[in-house]
Order: C-alpha cells, then sequence, then structure tokens
DNA sequence: CTAGGGTGTGACCGGTCTGTAACTTCTGCC
DNA sequence: GGCAGAAGTTACAGACCGGTCACACCCTAG
C-alpha cells in the first residue's frame, strides 16, 4: 500500500534511502537490520547481497549524507555566482533553517558519538567527510576576501556543530536559536579585522 | 585483585562510578548491565536492588556529572573570589584542558544523541541540568558586567559543545583546537560593545 | 548468640541483534 | 518461450540484552 511509483527503485536504493533515514531518526545503534528491510520493503537476504555488513551500510549511508550535502554547496555557487560572502551567508541561513526544521543533528556528528569503538570503519570515513567540508568552508571563507580564513571556517564549524548537538539536549528554545545572530556577528567581525 | 581499600565503598557507590565510567567511553547503549556489574565487582540482583532499570540507573549517572560540574563551578570562585572575568577566564582554561584530555564530549550531550526517544525518561534531566548550567554561565557573563550575558553565554556554549563533538569526529587536531583563541576572542569582542 | 538486612550466586525468561543457508519466485533479455 | 540473475521467503544459528527468581551467605547490631 502507498508504494505506486517508488516501486521502480532499486532495492538497493531503497535501502539505503530508508537506512540513512532510520540511522538519522533513531540513531544507528537503535535501528536493526530488520527495520530497515522491512521499512524499504524487501528482505535481510537482499540487504546483505548489497552490503558486506551492517558496518558497511552505515559507512555507505554516510557517503551519501555527504554526497547531498556537496549537492548543496553547488547550489550556493549556483544561486549567488561571483558572489563568496552571499554563498557564506546563504550558507548560514541553509543552515539555520534545518535547525529549525530537524531535531537530530548531523548524522557524522551522531555516528560519531554513537560508534565509540577507536577502530571503527566508519570513524576514518567521518574524518575524512567532515574534514572535506571544512576544507570547503575555508575555501569560500578565502575566497570571501577574510583575512583568518581557516579561523572563520573553525568557528563558525564549532557553532553549527554546537547549536546542532545543543538542539538535542535542550531544545530549539535553547541556546541554538541565536545561532544566526552569532554567525553573522562572527563573519562581520572577521571582515572588520584587517588589523589583527 | 587491585581491589584494597577501594572495598570500603558501598555497592551503590560502585556501580554509579563503573557505570559512569563505562557510559562515559562506550556510550550508554554499548554498555550492558553485566558489564558494569562485573566491573563494579559486584553483581546483577544488587544493581538492580539499588536502581529501578537501567533508565534510572542513567539518570543517577547524569545527576552525578552535573554535581561534578557544579563543584568544578565553585571552585572557580574559592580561587579566583571578587574576579567574575577571572572566574571566566578559568572557565575557559579548564574546559579547553578538558578538551585536550579527554576524547570522548559531554555526557549530557552524548546521552541525549543516543537516547533518541523523545519520551525517554532521562532527556528532562537532561534539559534541566543543560539548562542549569547555561543559568551559571550567564550569571557569571552577567557578573562580569558584560552587556549581551546570555548571548555571550550561549556562543561560548554553543562554541564548547561543538568543540566536544568535533573532537570526536576529526580529532583534536580540528577545529576544536581553536577553541582557546575564539572564545577568548569573542569574550573581548563582548566587552568591548557597549555600544551595540 | 541470634536475627535481619545487605549482598552474592547461578539459573532462567523472553526478546532482539547480526548474519547465514536452502529454496522458491519473479523479471528482464535474447 | 526459456533462461539467467536478481529478489523474496522461511528458518535458523549464536550471541547478547534487560530483568527476575530462589536461595545461600555474611556481617553487624542488639
Amino acid at each position: 500500500m502507498g508504494d505506486g511509483a517508488a516501486e521502480k527503485v532499486r532495492p538497493r536504493d531503497r535501502i539505503l534511502g530508508t537506512a540513512r533515514d532510520l540511522f538519522h531518526k533513531h540513531g544507528i545503534r537503535g535501528v536493526g537490520i530488520d527495520a530497515i528491510t522491512e521499512a524499504a520493503g524487501t528482505n535481510k537476504m537482499t540487504l546483505y547481497r548489497h552490503f558486506d555488513s551492517k558496518d558497511d551500510l552505515i559507512i555507505e549511508c554516510l557517503r551519501t549524507v555527504a554526497c547531498d550535502a556537496n549537492a548543496i554547496w553547488n547550489q550556493f555557487e549556483a544561486e549567488h555566482p561571483n558572489d563568496k560572502l552571499g554563498q557564506l551567508q546563504a550558507w548560514v541561513r541553509t543552515v539555520a533553517d534545518g535547525l529549525k526544521v530537524d531535531g537530530r543533528g548531523c548524522d557524522m556528528a551522531n555516528a560519531a558519538v554513537e560508534l565509540t569503538e577507536d577502530d571503527h570503519p566508519a570513524r576514518q570515513v567521518i574524518k575524512e567527510l567532515k574534514t572535506a567540508q571544512r576544507d570547503r568552508l575555508v575555501g569560500l571563507c578565502r575566497d570571501a576576501g577574510i583575512e583568518q580564513a581557516e579561523l572563520l571556517a573553525d568557528t563558525l564549524s564549532l557553532l553549527l556543530e554546537g547549536a546542532r548537538v545543543s538542539r538535542q539536549s535542550v531544545g530549539a528554545e535553547g541556546p541554538s536559536a541565536q545561532f544566526v545572530r552569532m554567525a553573522e556577528g562572527v563573519i562581520a567581525s572577521f571582515r572588520n579585522t584587517a588589523r589583527a
């Protein structure tokens, strides 16, 4: 029931999509393989034919998350061509909207919290993808003409990461509600600092 | 073996201490009751005689974490009497040291990430205790003569929260390494803002 | 000495978890 | 139409989970 047109999607992609959704909502450790296959309208054997293990599925999910994030970055560039500062402001706005809409934070960060084993295969993937995101933000800040681009990018990163986890701890009315004001203030502060 | 003097500690306190330690290291969902009782040198029945359930134990652990945090706050006051700005700087330094030493973040925030059920009994406790911490930081900022005390406190909160989760994602050499510089910069910026 | 409360022991329950095996059914392509 | 490969089904293995039970123990207070 209610499947309809979506049925044409390959089982692998259905599994990937629903797993990502369920992991996001209930946490990685809070979702079992059976729940994923059932929600994806398939079965356990098919899942294990496409993915070596749950860990493999987790990693593949994180990659699609990063892929979607990159698509949004590209959208910023398309909507504000040759306006790096506009792209940075779009980033702030978009990210702040996400904070209001979604109660759970960053899938990568959440995964890092949940998967506590130091040698978990997903850990290096998380580090890799998170670092790529940081690099992209640093590049944007640098292109926007900010002197201390790394420091601004890192500051914005921590503010965002903090806002997302704070939202999960104390809710949307907590400190995370001030994210836009903070981010814009920090950006303005860095733009005025030709001295330093 | 290796117990010795610590044997005089009551089972309840041993359970509480080791549970807190294991939860911190491996995450709440990553530690079973059996692992706790074994590490605490006791057994499951004794645990359940002192705590109604695992959820109850989790909540009690979080309370001791908050209690310890409050003790550190009191220490700041004792070491820098009548010097609110000194207390704020001590907070920054202490918190930054914690970032270097400990690879896992805030137990409350981690618990909020792990316990995804909206009505989980620990969630309201987390919210309550986190709010209390925020209030204390706001009070400190206000007493230090900062005009926009709430905004500064919230900014510092998000920076810290973000630094702790970033450390788990990309390691100690990532953005979290700049926490002190960011925090001091933000504080200085708020002190100079009598205008605004 | 004795009574009683706190503690330890081992078995057990029902449930869930990841992952596998053998077999059947469907689907797309020549 | 028929064939190969993908997908579905059922059952199962082995481990672990939170939680309970009946019972034996020990230590201390009276």
